[in-house]
DNA sequence: TAAATACTAGACCATATGGTCAGCTTTTAT
DNA sequence: ATAAAAGCTGACCATATGGTCTAGTATTTA
């Protein structure tokens, strides 16, 4: 049936950990941190408990060991964007990417977006700093393309929290999206939000969509 | 200090209710229905937690009475919109209402969002019932605007999907919002998204702003 | 003002939960 | 081949949890 591990490829701990890792995110991306049983993780996994303790020390460090795996997720091109750049490609770029993840990766979504709702009581102050300190170089950049005149004038900040929301939404709330389109969304489906997503947000913005994204 | 009962305006039950219920929605708005603990919403009501038990069944009753409650806050002016009416003013409304409701309940909006996350698994067939004809209705007057020229075309589904996502974010995602922000939002600042949401939507859809957004 | 009802709360209970331990088996390296 | 390292797991434990029961105290109603 489903994953196996083919002989001498990778030991049976990087076998089992990863196992274990992906049987918890769906666990906590189901329930939250507190919600989320170690049993459950385990029979997800189908390993008993004790096995997973083996491997994690604690229900926390495998929660820990998942977050900082997500966290890692969020890079992307717009990271390393200046003034230069254009910012109609890069900001169409950024909206796909997110889409990407939400496809990709809805149950990452779905921990970091109740870690978020949660108070955020996992995330350290060395995120948050590095967090804090990436918004304020893009709101520079923002800021700098529309003093150049080639965006509308706008709350840069603004500006990302709706790409984040409109893009995460498409992963932390498919239940709903799948009960009320009355079907599941398929890749082709996935890519015709996201041109939609583009266009609404870079007409918002005074800007042209990308050929691409068209 | 806080909440007190001036004596005979309400019973002693119809007060202590509306304690647990609002210590209640605090508590399921941070931890989900699994993650929540009796204990801690009898501590936040400030009363033992048999009291609580007593005036509800059980935690289930207690999170399905507060569900409840929260279903009704989505009624809104643009379930009566029809054909006839001014898009650009209905969804203006509309979005307007949704932010309203981020600002004043955002922890009904929390547990709303858990609940989904968490598969919907307390939403009855007949609010989902009720749901998918309530967007049926309103897919159709959209529609109906789109092919008189009133609004560019656009999936309806979408358009509304990024308008629930961008409104809720500001309650699910507070805590990140005002991290970021390094403050929290006032009313003068929701009052500043609403207006930037409206004319990214608007404009995005190829209407005007109406002037009392601007 | 007495009976009825509503409310309070400590003691208690069965079960669920995260986690440990000790002894076992399998795999790997020499 | 063999010893060391890695992996496995049933039995067990302390604590937390949702919930009950009972014996009372306020409050309301007739």
């Amino acid at each position: 049936m489903c994953a196996s591990r083919s002989d001498r490829e990778i030991s049976i701990g990087e076998f089992n950990r990863s196992k274990i890792l992906s049987a918890a995110e769906k666990e906590f991306a189901l329930h939250g941190f507190k919600g989320a049983r170690v049993q459950q993780i385990a029979d997800r996994a189908e390993l008993p408990k004790t096995n997973v303790l083996y491997y994690f020390k604690s229900k926390e460090s495998l929660y820990l060991a998942l977050l900082e795996d997500i966290l890692r997720l969020w890079n992307s091109r717009f990271d390393e964007a200046t003034v230069g750049d254009d910012p109609a490609e890069v900001l169409a770029h950024y909206i796909a990417d997110k889409m990407e993840i939400s496809r990709c990766r809805p149950d990452a979504s779905k921990m970091f977006a109740l870690e978020i709702i949660n108070g955020a009581p996992n995330l350290n102050e060395f995120f948050k700093d590095q967090h804090a300190s990436w918004m304020t170089g893009r709101v520079k950049v923002i800021k700098q393309w529309i003093e150049q005149g080639k965006l509308d004038a706008t709350d840069p900040h603004y500006l990302l929290f709706n790409i984040w929301a409109t893009s995460q939404h498409y992963a932390d709330f498919s239940v709903q999206i799948n009960e009320l389109r009355g079907k599941s969304m398929t890749q082709t489906d996935f890519s015709e939000a996201t041109n939609n997503l583009v266009k609404l947000i870079l007409t918002g913005c005074g800007l042209s969509v990308p050929t691409e994204f068209k």
